[in-house]
This record gives structure tokens, sequence and C-alpha cells, in this order.
DNA sequence: GCAAAAGTGTTGTTTGTACACCCATGT
DNA sequence: ACATGGGTGTACAAACAACACTTTTGC
């Protein structure tokens, strides 16, 4: 893409500074929407949770290198990831280095992760809802990132890469609740999803616990639509 | 703001790209949404029409860079100004430096802008629904920014950055109808501005040419409001 | 038979869309 | 008087919100 255009005829090149790509991976386990963070081990903000991120690898674009540190971290692919903002705010304790953070978000299933369990930074997931202070301005990151996935949920089918290939009407309600962090009816839920043919009942029906057995449905396309 | 994560405990610092704010600069004239281009001298594609933009400067953060661009380009500030996207792709025919562009758009009264006649560079309105092929991806850019220009016109009331104080409905219709791209009901569309609260009535009229004079609006409120 | 979740319709309200005529002015 | 753009209301359709009971299963 490189839309790059040099303006200054002269010597060029004011600072260079250092571009990391921070990703925010969300996903929803039971009924709350959570991030994965990894701790901090050296200074700044040593010992504070942060997003996970990384600088750009030579010659890698912004998304090659959001989709590596997603693999890193989760082991996961193919999932739904898009570029969230461009923060290039001075950093306020060390004034040394210049930074920009290009952020992404990603969702995921939940149980389709493998965190790294070995590693010195823990990564583990946080509720969205109950942050601690994380390191640098991650906070707003993750509030951008939320409000951003709130709106996409009203006209975009962005909840398949939260579910399975099969998944109850119940399950994904749950999902939408979760992440809009209000009840919905049940009722008025199924009609719309089904009347915006974002899901088609697959036929088959899952049959768990003391009670009726629920029709499972699939995405018509598990790829981004705008509705 | 500086999210920045460097997670190589490593030596760090892959390439450091260059970093380059490029404003895509929109007004309307007439019934025409239109663009502020400059042309290119140097290569990589000397003589292309171009979107304004430039380095950081040493210490400058992001938003000031778009703020400065704007304001050399047109001599106008305080209008709406957002960023759009970043663009991180390898150039196409200059592999020798990498570039990153994190694009802004911009909303201001074509009148209001002086643009620079002495340049080089001419910078000119050109409309943004006959451009040329431009310099670097830069068409991607200014269709990313119309795009979001429309959707972003149906929930705020950016549209008070292409207008002055006063206006008539009339005048604000045409603005929402370039944009769009679009006729819309006259009736329909007092309506929705009216109840939607976004602009109100001054009292003050506006006689001019041979027809019943024009009740002057002006915005609740000049400043960024989501509906 | 009872607990637990699945499934299903109707009504009222709000929002949006289509559409045609009279009004105030300058010439 | 006529040409010009300014101003207004109504009727239909679609989308959305509120609301409660019956079904199928396991124990």
């Amino acid at each position: 893409m490189a839309a790059t255009n040099r303006r200054n005829g002269a010597g060029e090149a004011g600072d260079t500074p250092l571009v990391a790509v921070v990703v925010v991976i969300l996903t929803v386990v039971d009924d709350d929407l959570c991030v994965l963070l990894i701790k901090r081990g050296a200074d700044p903000y040593g010992g504070f949770w942060a997003l996970p991120g990384g600088v750009l690898a030579p010659g890698e674009t912004l998304d090659a290198a959001a989709v590596r540190k997603l693999l890193d971290e989760t082991g996961v692919a193919d999932v739904y990831l898009e570029q969230l903002y461009t923060f290039g705010e001075l950093p306020r304790g060390d004034q040394s280095r210049r930074g920009i953070a290009v952020t992404y978000f990603a969702l995921i299933q939940h149980d389709q992760a493998r965190l790294r369990q070995d590693s010195e930074w823990q990564p583990a997931w946080h509720s969205a809802y109950h942050l601690p202070r994380l390191a640098f301005d991650n906070n707003v990151v993750v509030e951008y990132a939320v409000r951003r996935l709130r709106s996409k949920l009203e006209y975009t089918n962005v909840a398949y890469s939260l579910l399975p290939r099969q998944f109850t009407l119940s399950q994904l309600q749950q999902v939408y609740e979760a992440i809009l962090d209000r009840e919905m009816d049940k009722r008025n839920f199924r009609r719309r999803m089904l009347s915006l043919g974002l899901i088609k009942p697959s036929g088959t029906k899952r049959m768990e616990g003391a009670h009726r057995p629920a029709e499972l449905y699939t995405f018509a396309r598990r790829e981004p639509v705008v509705i």
C-alpha cells in the first residue's frame, strides 16, 4: 500500500519512531467478554499486565505482523482480525525513544487458543469489564476495541469468529449479551438473526442436559459480511 | 499514548520504517464532493496527483502532524479531523525504503481554504467522483475516506465542518446529497434534521434572489456529536 | 411429575418513505 | 403575472420492542 508521500524535498526523515503492532485478542468465556493479557517483565511498566505486541519485522506488512502475533500467542489463525487505530502520542515516562502503536483486534474461540504455559509472560484471559491498570495506555486501547466490536456486532456477522461451526441460538445470544453487556429478548433475537439471513438451521440437534434438545445453527458465511 | 510493547527481549527494532502522515482534505463545492490534491514533482510517481502528506517531525504526535499538514495546505484549523487507517504495505516500485502511512481525513469549507498559489505542487480541488490515477495507493485512501464520511454523516453531526455558522436547509441538504451521491426528499430531510436536534433555526432569514427568503439555521453544536 | 432450557406469535410503537401543493419574493 | 426556490402534512410500510406460555427432555 505505502501511501508514503515525502513532502520535504530536503533531507527528510524527521525521526524514525519504533513501530509496534499490538493486538487486542477478544473472546467470550461463558457470559464474559475477555481479553488476552500478558505480564510484562522489564521496565517500563515492569510487572504490569499489557496487551501482546511487538515490533514490526523487517519486510513485514502491518497485517502480517498482527497475524503473526496472534498465532504466537494463541496458535490460532484464520479468525476475524481488523485494524483498530494507531496511537502516536509520546510516552509519558520514558522520553528517550519515540513509539507508535498500530493496534488490531481479533476475535477467537477461547477453547481453540493454546496459550503458552511455559512463558514468563503468563498469558491469560481477563474480563474486559474488570481490568486492572494496564501498561502504557492499553486500557484505552481495550475500551476502543470493545466499542468497535459492539458496533460491528450490530451490522456485520463478526460473531462467527467467536463460535464453533455449529452452535445453538442460546449460545449465540449469550455471545451477543456478553459483548453488548445487556440482556436481550429471546424471541426478538431469534427472529432478527434468522430474518437477516445471518444463520441457518443445520438440521441436527444437540441433545444434552435434562431438557428439550436444541437445534444447531451455522453461520450462512464464515467470513466477514456487512449486512 | 504510546502503547508500545517491546516483546523481543533481545536487540529489538526490526527495521524502523518511515512514518508519513497523509491527509484526505474533503470539501463540498456546489454539488460536488472534492478532495485536495497536489502534483508530485520528484519520483517515485513524479507528475502524478497525490494526497498531501509528510514525515512526522521529531517529537510530534500523529494528530499534531495531521493538523500541521492541514494548516500548511489550506490555512485552516479547528475543523473536523479524524484518523482513518494506517497503511503498511510495502511499496511496489521502490523497495529500498519501507514506509507506513497514517492517514487522516478532514472536512473543511472550501471558501475558507487559502491554497498556496505559489507552490510547485499546484494544490487544487478535484471531484472525488472523477479522480485520475493517483500516486501510491492514494485512490484507495480516498475511497476509504469517502466511505467513512458517508457512514459518519448518518449518525453524527460532522457536516457542521463543511458549512458556515449560518446556512439554509437547502444548503445543508446539498451537502448531504453531494456526499451520499443521491437525492433526498426535502420534507423528510428537514424533519429528520430538526427532530434529531442537530440544527436549530437562528431566527434570521436570508433574502437573496427572486424567491421567498430562507430561514437560516445553525448547528446545535459545532463540535463532533454522535447521535 | 418436576426441573431446565428450547421453542414459538401477537400487538403496539416508532421510524422511515413516498408524495404535491401553496408561499414570499424580485423582476 | 410569472419564475424561483422556500416551506409544509399525511398515509402507508417496515422495523423494533414488549410480553407469557407450551414443548421436550433427563432424572
